[in-house]
DNA sequence: CTTCGTATGTCAAAGTCCTGACATCGAGCA
DNA sequence: TGCTCGATGTCAGGACTTTGACATACGAAG
């Protein structure tokens, strides 16, 4: 066996210290947004209309990285609560644009305040030079996979 | 509304980057799996197995960022494929310890190379000095998150 | 020696998510 | 105009994972 076809020692495997940081990070959003009675994918669903209002279900989905029907599962669920709107019918082609109501925006800051919290608990001892070196690492890794070429 | 309570732009955010990341890398690892019949837990547990052999259960959920629960059905349907083995009675306390047999390493060699072709096209254009600093910086991140204090 | 606490493996149930599929709608083109 | 093609929203089905719970086994403290 040639020795670079093998991941290697799995502390210095991009892969797996990629894993484990996320993993690390879905717990401590999970935790801190109990209490608030939303799950990771609800909240990233809030903080996406918070940000760029009108969004479709699919817009949504690729935006949380979930597949369509979890999004409109989601989006249902939270329609339930009152904390988003979504007209009767398409305005254009079959997009529902969906909107935050009052009661989703007051949720999200709620939520956003937390799950800041997290991210600033993340990044503890981290520069802000070294988070932003993070950012555009992680995103170059992101697109090379993601490339069709 | 303080302006430091707010997570900010998606672009930005430490916490999406990641969660994008991981997603991306996610679908490619499944992707370069599908064609030997593994999902990436099943390639986890026989990595793990393969750099630390006599590994338990509770071990494997561990170090695959998984429960007990998952990792043993995982782990019974590598064993009905013959690729690892577990002793019928713990030698000692509970644990079982799970090797792996002459199949399964076999199939972690060619599975182990299409993971390590996916992070090469991860890290394409990134310099091995570029891929420690990600690598220290993500262990980082996990350790603050993890931490109990 | 006894007792408590921690860790492990396993079972059952619930929830979550994805895969596959279908009908609908707009855009581009002959 | 009539057509195909891609994208969207939605419905069932199944696979996977987690939560909750229990019995067991070792080690430390009394």
């Amino acid at each position: 066996m040639r020795q670079g076809d093998q991941v290697g020692p799995l502390d210095t495997a991009v892969g797996y210290v990629l894993k484990q940081a996320a993993s690390a990070l879905r717990g401590a959003m999970d935790a801190a947004l109990r209490p608030l009675d939303l799950t990771v994918p609800q909240y990233s669903c809030l903080e996406l209309l918070g940000q760029r209002p009108g969004l479709s279900n699919a817009d949504l989905a690729r935006g949380a990285f979930v597949t369509r029907q979890s999004m409109n599962v989601v989006l249902q669920g939270l329609e339930a609560r009152g904390l988003v709107s979504r007209p009767a019918s398409a305005p254009h082609g079959r997009q529902l644009p969906t909107e935050l109501t009052d009661a989703g925006r007051s949720q999200l800051q709620e939520a956003s305040r937390a799950v800041h919290a997290v991210q600033v608990r993340m990044c503890a001892g981290l520069s802000a030079e070294q988070q932003r070196v993070l950012v555009a690492t992680l995103t170059e890794c992101a697109r090379n996979l993601t490339e069709t070429t």
